[in-house]
DNA sequence: CAAGATTGACTTATCAATCTTA
DNA sequence: TAAGATTGATAAGTCAATCTTG
């Protein structure tokens, strides 16, 4: 009846959010105390930079950054009043915008970057071999 | 002068975001479709069902579950207010207080363990061997 | 009516300031 | 003065309702 997990079924669960948050705690704490933004705006950046001077539907950050409707309208509300992105219409579509980067927000993403990539290499790069992180790749890859 | 991490690290990072927020997402959502309270509810409840009639100091609870104060303290608002646990002052330290569960509290948490089990062991459980999740745990040990 | 996106109302999280006692 | 804990003000997240166009 109450279907417990194997005591290493939870502990790798434990594991699990403790490690994630661990290592985002640090990026999180690093990019605050460089007077950064957060780690959410990062992502958008880069997205928002790779596609280019046509720009980016924001239904796809949804699909790209696993975020709801309503969260992708609001950050984008805060990028743009932070002159990060700008929102155009949509020419193919009168329903949606097309999001493109300002040279500021391209500045403020090579700013974020050395601070993140930093706590990435402290954190994952300096602690485990190519093999490990690719073994540990191949074993996350199944609960996502 | 960049110092980039190698792509090895930064799949680990992804792969680790993903997947803890997969399963977390996964919990909340079953929790949320049986009308019951987030997973920090569960862990508060936990700590306190298991520290007995003599409670626990909101400090503990701050350093076992690594919420900042006012976080607890407003957790633990929320939950006495739900009637699941109760604050009661600290005999040998006038500024604390002891929390203790109640009888709502302890069948609220064991209402939410199945749910939050199943889960686990659909998620994790059923997708590894024991020797893969403990070779799990072990890496992943290394990066709280 | 359905899809893309936004917004109002409400809840939760965060920071700094505060209060009480050691 | 510092530690344990709370709180006011503000930011961010969430849900449902809304608006506009396909």
């Amino acid at each position: 009846m109450e279907n417990t997990p194997d005591d290493s079924t939870v502990a790798l669960w434990v594991r699990l959010m403790r490690a994630s948050s661990a290592v985002l705690d640090a990026i999180e704490g690093r990019l605050k105390a460089e007077g950064l933004p957060p780690l959410g705006w990062y992502d958008v950046l880069l997205e928002v930079e790779r596609a280019g001077d046509d720009g980016l539907r924001p239904m796809a950050l949804e699909e790209r950054l696993l975020l709801p409707q309503y969260g992708t309208s609001r950050l984008l509300k805060r990028l743009e009043e932070a002159g990060l992105t700008v929102r155009a219409p949509c020419p193919e579509d009168g329903r949606g915008f097309r999001v493109t980067i300002t040279e500021a927000g391209r500045q403020m993403r090579r700013r974020m970057w050395p601070v993140y990539a930093g706590v990435l290499q402290a954190r994952i790069g300096d602690r485990f071999s190519v093999e490990e992180r690719k073994a540990a790749v191949a074993l996350l890859a199944r609960l996502g």
